[in-house]
DNA sequence: AACTATTTATAAGA
DNA sequence: TTCTTATAAATAGTT
Protein backbone atom coordinates (compact mmCIF):
# COMPACT_ATOMS: atom_id res chain seq x y z
CA UNK A 1 0.00 0.00 0.00
CA UNK A 2 1.94 2.62 -0.92
CA UNK A 3 3.33 4.50 -4.49
CA UNK A 4 4.95 0.60 -5.13
CA UNK A 5 4.64 -2.90 -3.36
CA UNK A 6 7.70 -3.91 -1.42
CA UNK A 7 8.09 -7.74 -0.04
CA UNK A 8 7.92 -8.93 3.55
CA UNK A 9 11.61 -8.97 3.87
CA UNK A 10 13.99 -7.05 5.90
CA UNK A 11 14.74 -3.55 4.63
CA UNK A 12 18.22 -3.07 3.53
CA UNK A 13 18.96 0.63 3.36
CA UNK A 14 19.16 1.53 7.16
CA UNK A 15 17.14 5.31 6.74
CA UNK A 16 14.01 3.69 4.67
CA UNK A 17 13.95 0.44 7.57
CA UNK A 18 14.18 3.54 10.44
CA UNK A 19 11.08 5.27 8.21
CA UNK A 20 9.31 2.45 7.71
CA UNK A 21 9.23 1.60 11.14
CA UNK A 22 8.14 4.73 12.36
CA UNK A 23 5.80 4.66 10.32
CA UNK A 24 4.43 1.32 10.72
CA UNK A 25 4.93 1.46 14.45
CA UNK A 26 2.63 3.85 14.41
CA UNK A 27 0.10 1.92 12.10
CA UNK A 28 0.13 -1.20 14.23
CA UNK A 29 -0.84 0.84 17.30
CA UNK A 30 -3.66 2.04 15.89
CA UNK A 31 -4.33 -1.20 14.50
CA UNK A 32 -4.28 -2.55 18.07
CA UNK A 33 -5.91 0.26 19.87
CA UNK A 34 -8.79 -0.29 17.11
CA UNK A 35 -9.59 -3.64 17.67
CA UNK A 36 -9.22 -3.41 21.64
CA UNK A 37 -12.09 -0.91 21.21
CA UNK A 38 -14.08 -2.21 18.60
CA UNK A 39 -14.12 -5.81 20.20
CA UNK A 40 -13.68 -5.41 23.73
CA UNK A 41 -10.52 -7.37 23.05
CA UNK A 42 -7.37 -6.95 25.92
CA UNK A 43 -4.49 -6.68 24.41
CA UNK A 44 -1.01 -6.19 25.25
CA UNK A 45 2.00 -5.00 22.23
CA UNK A 46 5.35 -4.73 22.95
CA UNK A 47 7.91 -3.77 20.58
CA UNK A 48 11.16 -3.25 20.38
CA UNK A 49 12.81 -0.96 17.99
CA UNK A 50 15.73 -2.82 16.27
CA UNK A 51 17.80 -0.05 18.67
CA UNK A 52 16.33 -1.20 21.47
CA UNK A 53 13.69 1.77 22.15
CA UNK A 54 10.49 -0.01 23.88
CA UNK A 55 7.02 0.82 22.42
CA UNK A 56 3.92 -0.40 23.91
CA UNK A 57 0.08 -0.75 23.85
CA UNK A 58 -2.48 -1.94 26.37
CA UNK A 59 -5.80 -1.91 25.82
CA UNK A 60 -8.14 0.77 27.89
CA UNK A 61 -8.42 -0.55 31.37
CA UNK A 62 -5.82 -2.90 31.35
CA UNK A 63 -1.73 -2.53 32.59
CA UNK A 64 0.99 -4.55 30.75
CA UNK A 65 1.42 -5.99 33.58
CA UNK A 66 -2.40 -7.65 34.50
CA UNK A 67 -2.49 -8.93 30.61
CA UNK A 68 1.06 -10.42 30.93
CA UNK A 69 0.05 -12.15 33.78
CA UNK A 70 -2.95 -13.22 32.59
CA UNK A 71 -0.78 -14.50 29.77
CA UNK A 72 1.50 -16.47 32.29
CA UNK A 73 -1.52 -17.83 34.06
CA UNK A 74 -2.59 -19.52 30.74
CA UNK A 75 0.62 -20.43 29.20
CA UNK A 76 1.00 -22.00 32.93
CA UNK A 77 4.15 -20.70 33.52
CA UNK A 78 3.41 -18.38 36.18
CA UNK A 79 2.39 -21.37 38.02
CA UNK A 80 5.65 -22.31 38.09
CA UNK A 81 7.22 -19.40 39.06
CA UNK A 82 4.49 -19.34 41.92
CA UNK A 83 5.24 -22.70 43.05
CA UNK A 84 9.15 -22.32 43.11
CA UNK A 85 7.96 -19.07 45.17
CA UNK A 86 6.12 -21.39 47.74
CA UNK A 87 8.85 -24.22 47.74
CA UNK A 88 11.50 -21.92 48.41
CA UNK A 89 9.02 -20.32 51.45
CA UNK A 90 8.04 -23.68 52.70
CA UNK A 91 11.84 -24.82 52.89
CA UNK A 92 12.90 -21.98 54.79
CA UNK A 93 10.57 -22.80 57.19
CA UNK A 94 11.31 -26.21 57.55
CA UNK A 95 14.69 -25.33 57.93
CA UNK A 96 14.52 -22.31 60.24
CA UNK A 97 12.69 -24.90 63.07
CA UNK A 98 15.41 -27.66 62.00
CA UNK A 99 17.37 -24.32 63.01
CA UNK A 100 15.48 -23.67 66.54
CA UNK A 101 15.35 -27.16 67.36
CA UNK A 102 18.91 -27.56 67.14
CA UNK A 103 19.51 -24.27 69.24
CA UNK A 104 17.21 -25.43 72.29
CA UNK A 105 18.87 -28.30 72.07
CA UNK A 106 22.08 -26.84 72.54
CA UNK A 107 21.12 -25.03 75.30
CA UNK A 108 19.73 -27.20 77.25
CA UNK A 109 22.66 -29.70 76.56
CA UNK A 110 25.12 -26.88 77.35
CA UNK A 111 22.79 -26.52 80.72
CA UNK A 112 22.21 -22.93 79.44
CA UNK A 113 18.36 -22.92 79.21
CA UNK A 114 17.04 -25.56 81.24
CA UNK A 115 13.47 -24.35 81.58
CA UNK A 116 10.73 -26.19 80.66
CA UNK A 117 12.46 -30.11 81.82
CA UNK A 118 11.21 -31.93 84.23
CA UNK A 119 13.36 -34.18 86.83
CA UNK A 120 13.33 -37.39 84.80
CA UNK A 121 14.74 -34.96 81.88
CA UNK A 122 16.87 -33.42 83.76
CA UNK A 123 18.12 -37.01 84.93
CA UNK A 124 18.58 -38.51 81.32
CA UNK A 125 20.47 -34.64 80.09
CA UNK A 126 22.98 -35.76 83.19
CA UNK A 127 23.37 -39.39 81.90
CA UNK A 128 23.57 -38.10 78.32
CA UNK A 129 26.57 -35.49 79.54
CA UNK A 130 28.12 -37.96 81.65
CA UNK A 131 28.32 -40.33 78.90
CA UNK A 132 29.84 -37.37 76.66
CA UNK A 133 32.39 -36.81 78.95
CA UNK A 134 33.53 -40.26 78.81
CA UNK A 135 33.23 -40.04 74.76
CA UNK A 136 35.23 -37.02 75.35
CA UNK A 137 37.97 -38.62 77.38
CA UNK A 138 38.32 -41.50 75.27
CA UNK A 139 39.00 -39.70 72.53
CA UNK A 140 41.25 -37.19 74.08
CA UNK A 141 43.62 -40.54 75.19
CA UNK A 142 43.61 -42.11 71.84
CA UNK A 143 44.46 -38.68 70.85
CA UNK A 144 47.60 -38.28 73.05
CA UNK A 145 48.61 -42.29 73.12
CA UNK A 146 48.61 -41.51 68.91
CA UNK A 147 50.95 -38.66 69.40
CA UNK A 148 53.40 -40.19 71.61
CA UNK A 149 53.42 -43.09 69.30
CA UNK A 150 54.57 -40.41 66.48
CA UNK A 151 56.80 -39.46 68.62
CA UNK A 152 58.41 -42.58 69.35
CA UNK A 153 58.33 -43.31 65.49
CA UNK A 154 59.98 -40.07 65.06
CA UNK A 155 62.72 -40.58 67.01
CA UNK A 156 63.34 -44.12 65.81
CA UNK A 157 63.45 -42.47 62.46
CA UNK A 158 66.11 -40.28 63.16
CA UNK A 159 68.18 -42.93 64.95
CA UNK A 160 67.60 -44.82 61.90
CA UNK A 161 68.96 -41.74 59.60
CA UNK A 162 71.83 -40.92 62.03
CA UNK A 163 72.91 -44.59 61.10
CA UNK A 164 72.66 -43.98 57.57
CA UNK A 165 74.20 -40.91 57.43
CA UNK A 166 76.78 -42.53 59.52
CA UNK A 167 77.16 -45.38 56.58
CA UNK A 168 77.45 -42.10 54.02
CA UNK A 169 80.19 -40.67 55.36
CA UNK A 170 82.04 -44.15 55.79
CA UNK A 171 81.56 -44.69 52.48
CA UNK A 172 82.54 -41.33 51.89
CA UNK A 173 85.83 -41.84 53.21
CA UNK A 174 86.37 -45.14 51.28
CA UNK A 175 86.66 -42.47 48.29
CA UNK A 176 83.45 -41.00 46.83
CA UNK A 177 83.21 -37.82 46.65
CA UNK A 178 79.75 -36.88 45.55
CA UNK A 179 77.61 -35.24 48.38
CA UNK A 180 74.94 -37.30 49.59
CA UNK A 181 71.86 -37.46 51.27
CA UNK A 182 69.08 -34.79 52.02
CA UNK A 183 68.94 -32.13 54.89
CA UNK A 184 65.91 -33.46 57.42
CA UNK A 185 62.62 -31.45 57.15
CA UNK A 186 62.60 -30.52 60.81
CA UNK A 187 59.61 -27.94 60.35
CA UNK A 188 57.60 -30.12 60.98
CA UNK A 189 57.01 -30.30 65.51
CA UNK A 190 57.28 -33.45 67.36
CA UNK A 191 54.11 -33.52 68.60
CA UNK A 192 52.06 -33.10 65.30
CA UNK A 193 50.00 -35.60 65.14
CA UNK A 194 50.31 -38.73 62.23
CA UNK A 195 48.74 -38.37 59.04
CA UNK A 196 45.64 -40.45 59.50
CA UNK A 197 44.54 -36.83 61.78
CA UNK A 198 43.17 -34.03 59.79
CA UNK A 199 44.87 -30.58 60.97
CA UNK A 200 42.58 -28.86 62.96
CA UNK A 201 41.85 -25.88 62.03
CA UNK A 202 40.64 -23.22 64.83
CA UNK A 203 37.21 -21.73 63.66
CA UNK A 204 35.83 -18.05 64.94
CA UNK A 205 33.42 -18.67 67.68
CA UNK A 206 30.29 -17.47 66.70
CA UNK A 207 27.94 -15.03 68.47
CA UNK A 208 24.70 -15.75 67.00
CA UNK A 209 24.49 -18.58 69.18
CA UNK A 210 23.85 -17.04 72.51
CA UNK A 211 21.62 -13.97 70.45
CA UNK A 212 19.35 -16.37 68.50
CA UNK A 213 16.11 -16.31 69.86
CA UNK A 214 14.23 -19.53 71.05
CA UNK A 215 10.69 -20.25 69.41
CA UNK A 216 8.71 -21.56 72.13
CA UNK A 217 8.96 -25.47 71.11
CA UNK A 218 11.27 -27.62 72.74
CA UNK A 219 12.50 -31.29 71.26
CA UNK A 220 14.49 -34.10 73.12
CA UNK A 221 17.86 -35.06 72.27
CA UNK A 222 19.06 -37.49 73.84
CA UNK B 1 -12.16 0.76 4.68
CA UNK B 2 -15.07 -1.00 3.84
CA UNK B 3 -18.50 -0.58 2.25
CA UNK B 4 -18.59 2.02 4.86
CA UNK B 5 -17.17 4.15 7.46
CA UNK B 6 -17.33 3.32 10.82
CA UNK B 7 -16.81 4.46 14.12
CA UNK B 8 -14.25 3.34 16.54
CA UNK B 9 -16.23 2.58 19.57
CA UNK B 10 -17.63 -0.45 20.57
CA UNK B 11 -19.78 -2.68 17.92
CA UNK B 12 -22.75 -3.55 19.86
CA UNK B 13 -23.99 -6.35 17.62
CA UNK B 14 -22.41 -9.16 19.11
CA UNK B 15 -21.94 -10.79 15.73
CA UNK B 16 -20.90 -7.90 13.80
CA UNK B 17 -18.71 -7.66 17.11
CA UNK B 18 -17.15 -11.28 16.57
CA UNK B 19 -16.69 -10.98 12.98
CA UNK B 20 -14.94 -7.60 13.36
CA UNK B 21 -12.64 -9.40 15.79
CA UNK B 22 -11.75 -11.94 13.71
CA UNK B 23 -10.83 -10.34 10.68
CA UNK B 24 -9.31 -7.53 11.79
CA UNK B 25 -7.23 -9.93 14.40
CA UNK B 26 -5.86 -11.54 11.88
CA UNK B 27 -4.70 -7.77 10.14
CA UNK B 28 -2.93 -7.55 13.34
CA UNK B 29 -1.27 -9.89 13.81
CA UNK B 30 0.00 -9.90 10.02
CA UNK B 31 0.83 -6.22 9.88
CA UNK B 32 3.22 -6.91 13.40
CA UNK B 33 4.68 -9.83 12.15
CA UNK B 34 5.29 -7.11 9.18
CA UNK B 35 6.90 -4.84 10.78
CA UNK B 36 8.97 -6.93 12.74
CA UNK B 37 10.73 -8.75 9.43
CA UNK B 38 10.82 -5.32 7.64
CA UNK B 39 12.66 -3.38 10.26
CA UNK B 40 14.37 -6.00 12.27
CA UNK B 41 11.51 -5.07 15.24
CA UNK B 42 11.36 -7.59 18.27
CA UNK B 43 7.79 -7.54 18.90
CA UNK B 44 5.06 -9.59 21.10
CA UNK B 45 1.65 -9.40 20.95
CA UNK B 46 -1.06 -10.91 22.85
CA UNK B 47 -4.47 -10.35 22.36
CA UNK B 48 -8.06 -11.84 24.57
CA UNK B 49 -10.82 -11.93 23.17
CA UNK B 50 -13.86 -11.04 24.88
CA UNK B 51 -14.75 -14.34 25.04
CA UNK B 52 -11.55 -15.07 26.71
CA UNK B 53 -9.71 -17.01 24.15
CA UNK B 54 -5.73 -15.79 23.53
CA UNK B 55 -4.09 -15.32 20.32
CA UNK B 56 -0.59 -14.30 20.47
CA UNK B 57 2.67 -13.11 18.14
CA UNK B 58 6.21 -13.08 18.91
CA UNK B 59 8.50 -11.81 16.22
CA UNK B 60 11.25 -14.86 14.61
CA UNK B 61 13.74 -16.21 16.96
CA UNK B 62 11.62 -14.63 20.07
CA UNK B 63 9.74 -16.22 22.82
CA UNK B 64 7.41 -14.27 24.25
CA UNK B 65 9.03 -14.73 27.35
CA UNK B 66 12.27 -13.14 26.57
CA UNK B 67 10.13 -10.36 25.55
CA UNK B 68 7.96 -10.13 28.17
CA UNK B 69 11.41 -10.54 30.50
CA UNK B 70 13.06 -8.22 28.59
CA UNK B 71 9.82 -5.52 28.79
CA UNK B 72 10.04 -5.86 32.68
CA UNK B 73 13.47 -5.66 32.67
CA UNK B 74 12.86 -2.21 31.06
CA UNK B 75 10.46 -1.52 33.35
CA UNK B 76 12.35 -2.25 36.33
CA UNK B 77 9.88 -4.71 37.30
CA UNK B 78 10.90 -8.08 37.21
CA UNK B 79 14.00 -6.95 39.28
CA UNK B 80 11.44 -6.96 42.35
CA UNK B 81 10.67 -10.38 41.40
CA UNK B 82 14.25 -11.47 41.09
CA UNK B 83 15.65 -9.71 43.99
CA UNK B 84 12.52 -11.78 46.09
CA UNK B 85 14.04 -15.02 44.67
CA UNK B 86 17.36 -14.26 45.12
CA UNK B 87 16.68 -12.94 48.88
CA UNK B 88 15.31 -16.03 49.76
CA UNK B 89 17.89 -18.30 48.10
CA UNK B 90 20.69 -16.31 50.03
CA UNK B 91 18.48 -16.77 53.19
CA UNK B 92 17.98 -20.86 53.05
CA UNK B 93 21.87 -20.55 52.36
CA UNK B 94 22.30 -19.00 55.24
CA UNK B 95 19.73 -20.88 57.63
CA UNK B 96 21.32 -23.89 56.22
CA UNK B 97 24.63 -22.93 57.30
CA UNK B 98 23.63 -22.19 60.53
CA UNK B 99 21.81 -25.60 60.86
CA UNK B 100 24.72 -27.35 59.58
CA UNK B 101 26.99 -25.54 62.61
CA UNK B 102 24.61 -26.06 65.11
CA UNK B 103 24.27 -30.44 64.11
CA UNK B 104 28.11 -30.35 64.38
CA UNK B 105 28.09 -28.63 67.54
CA UNK B 106 25.32 -31.22 68.90
CA UNK B 107 27.38 -34.06 68.07
CA UNK B 108 30.53 -32.56 68.99
CA UNK B 109 28.89 -31.68 72.81
CA UNK B 110 27.20 -35.56 72.94
CA UNK B 111 30.50 -36.80 71.70
CA UNK B 112 29.14 -38.39 68.71
CA UNK B 113 31.57 -36.77 66.42
CA UNK B 114 35.23 -35.69 67.99
CA UNK B 115 37.18 -35.66 64.70
CA UNK B 116 38.77 -32.82 64.12
CA UNK B 117 38.87 -31.56 67.25
CA UNK B 118 42.64 -31.17 68.91
CA UNK B 119 43.61 -32.47 72.27
CA UNK B 120 43.27 -28.82 73.42
CA UNK B 121 39.49 -28.46 71.80
CA UNK B 122 38.61 -31.55 73.64
CA UNK B 123 39.86 -30.39 76.78
CA UNK B 124 37.34 -27.58 76.50
CA UNK B 125 35.32 -29.40 75.38
CA UNK B 126 35.07 -31.55 79.13
CA UNK B 127 35.58 -28.24 80.77
CA UNK B 128 32.03 -27.20 79.26
CA UNK B 129 30.46 -30.60 79.65
CA UNK B 130 31.31 -30.73 83.25
CA UNK B 131 30.51 -26.93 83.43
CA UNK B 132 26.44 -28.51 82.13
CA UNK B 133 26.29 -31.21 84.28
CA UNK B 134 26.86 -28.68 87.08
CA UNK B 135 24.02 -26.74 85.89
CA UNK B 136 21.66 -29.82 85.57
CA UNK B 137 22.19 -30.59 89.07
CA UNK B 138 21.67 -27.52 90.28
CA UNK B 139 18.39 -27.37 88.69
CA UNK B 140 17.77 -30.37 89.45
CA UNK B 141 18.14 -29.80 92.76
CA UNK B 142 16.35 -26.73 92.84
CA UNK B 143 13.00 -28.44 91.19
CA UNK B 144 13.31 -30.97 93.90
CA UNK B 145 12.91 -28.33 96.57
CA UNK B 146 10.35 -26.83 95.28
CA UNK B 147 8.47 -29.70 94.63
CA UNK B 148 9.22 -30.38 98.64
CA UNK B 149 8.25 -26.95 99.41
CA UNK B 150 4.74 -27.28 97.23
CA UNK B 151 4.28 -30.75 99.32
CA UNK B 152 4.63 -29.18 102.11
CA UNK B 153 2.67 -26.17 101.97
CA UNK B 154 -0.29 -28.81 100.83
CA UNK B 155 0.07 -30.75 103.88
CA UNK B 156 -0.54 -27.40 105.63
CA UNK B 157 -3.64 -26.24 103.69
CA UNK B 158 -5.09 -29.44 104.26
CA UNK B 159 -4.55 -29.17 107.57
CA UNK B 160 -5.95 -25.81 107.43
CA UNK B 161 -8.78 -26.87 105.61
CA UNK B 162 -9.46 -29.32 108.38
CA UNK B 163 -9.25 -26.90 110.76
CA UNK B 164 -11.99 -24.68 109.17
CA UNK B 165 -14.12 -27.77 108.26
CA UNK B 166 -14.23 -28.35 111.86
CA UNK B 167 -15.21 -24.83 112.65
CA UNK B 168 -17.67 -24.86 109.74
CA UNK B 169 -19.07 -28.32 111.65
CA UNK B 170 -18.96 -26.48 115.01
CA UNK B 171 -21.26 -23.49 113.78
CA UNK B 172 -23.83 -26.21 112.07
CA UNK B 173 -23.77 -27.51 115.05
CA UNK B 174 -24.64 -24.21 116.58
CA UNK B 175 -28.20 -24.16 114.51
CA UNK B 176 -26.94 -23.23 111.29
CA UNK B 177 -28.71 -25.55 108.85
CA UNK B 178 -27.69 -25.06 104.78
CA UNK B 179 -24.40 -27.21 103.65
CA UNK B 180 -21.50 -24.81 103.09
CA UNK B 181 -17.90 -25.05 102.15
CA UNK B 182 -16.82 -27.14 98.59
CA UNK B 183 -15.18 -30.41 97.96
CA UNK B 184 -11.25 -29.98 97.57
CA UNK B 185 -9.94 -30.81 94.49
CA UNK B 186 -7.64 -33.83 94.90
CA UNK B 187 -7.36 -34.29 90.89
CA UNK B 188 -3.92 -32.62 91.36
CA UNK B 189 -1.48 -35.12 92.39
CA UNK B 190 1.06 -34.17 95.39
CA UNK B 191 4.28 -34.11 92.97
CA UNK B 192 2.47 -31.51 90.98
CA UNK B 193 5.07 -28.66 90.77
CA UNK B 194 4.20 -25.19 91.38
CA UNK B 195 2.43 -22.75 89.16
CA UNK B 196 5.40 -21.11 88.62
CA UNK B 197 6.95 -24.22 86.52
CA UNK B 198 5.30 -24.76 82.79
CA UNK B 199 3.57 -28.21 82.75
CA UNK B 200 6.47 -30.41 80.82
CA UNK B 201 5.32 -31.84 77.32
CA UNK B 202 7.51 -35.00 76.16
CA UNK B 203 8.25 -34.03 72.19
CA UNK B 204 8.74 -36.97 70.10
CA UNK B 205 11.89 -37.70 69.50
CA UNK B 206 13.35 -36.41 66.48
CA UNK B 207 15.40 -39.00 64.14
CA UNK B 208 16.50 -36.57 61.54
CA UNK B 209 19.12 -35.53 64.17
CA UNK B 210 20.88 -38.79 63.35
CA UNK B 211 20.57 -38.73 59.63
CA UNK B 212 21.40 -35.42 58.74
CA UNK B 213 24.86 -35.34 57.51
CA UNK B 214 27.52 -32.89 58.25
CA UNK B 215 28.85 -30.64 55.90
CA UNK B 216 32.18 -30.23 56.02
CA UNK B 217 32.58 -26.85 58.28
CA UNK B 218 32.76 -27.30 62.57
CA UNK B 219 32.74 -24.16 65.07
CA UNK B 220 33.29 -23.60 68.41
CA UNK B 221 30.93 -24.00 70.98
CA UNK B 222 31.96 -23.16 74.17
C1' DA C 1 -16.52 -18.16 3.84
C1' DA C 2 -16.31 -15.08 -0.37
C1' DC C 3 -17.03 -10.77 -2.65
C1' DT C 4 -16.27 -5.95 -3.48
C1' DA C 5 -16.90 -1.05 -2.82
C1' DT C 6 -14.70 1.85 -0.09
C1' DT C 7 -11.66 3.33 3.44
C1' DT C 8 -7.18 3.22 5.32
C1' DA C 9 -2.24 2.54 5.38
C1' DT C 10 1.85 3.54 3.55
C1' DA C 11 6.08 3.67 -0.07
C1' DA C 12 8.25 6.80 -2.47
C1' DG C 13 9.13 11.32 -3.42
C1' DA C 14 9.56 16.21 -2.05
C1' DT D 1 11.05 14.53 10.50
C1' DT D 2 6.86 15.81 8.10
C1' DC D 3 3.75 16.36 4.07
C1' DT D 4 2.01 14.65 -0.23
C1' DT D 5 0.02 11.43 -3.14
C1' DA D 6 -0.31 7.35 -5.94
C1' DT D 7 -1.15 2.94 -4.96
C1' DA D 8 -1.44 -1.31 -2.13
C1' DA D 9 -3.85 -3.39 1.60
C1' DA D 10 -7.52 -3.91 4.85
C1' DT D 11 -12.02 -4.46 5.76
C1' DA D 12 -17.50 -3.27 6.39
C1' DG D 13 -21.31 -4.59 4.58
C1' DT D 14 -23.28 -7.81 1.63
C1' DT D 15 -24.19 -12.34 -0.41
Amino acid sequence: MGRGKIEIKRIENTNNRQVTFSKRRVGLLKKAHELAVLTDARIGLIVFSASGKLYQYQSPGSSMEEIIDRFLKAENIQFENRNIHQQLHCEITKIRHETDRLQLSLKQITGEDLTGLTVNDLNQLEEQLEFSVGKVRTRKNQLLNQQLENLHRRVMMEQQQEIEEQKVREIREMGFLEPFGQILDDSRSLLHLGPEIHPFQLQPIQPNLQEAELHGHRLQLW
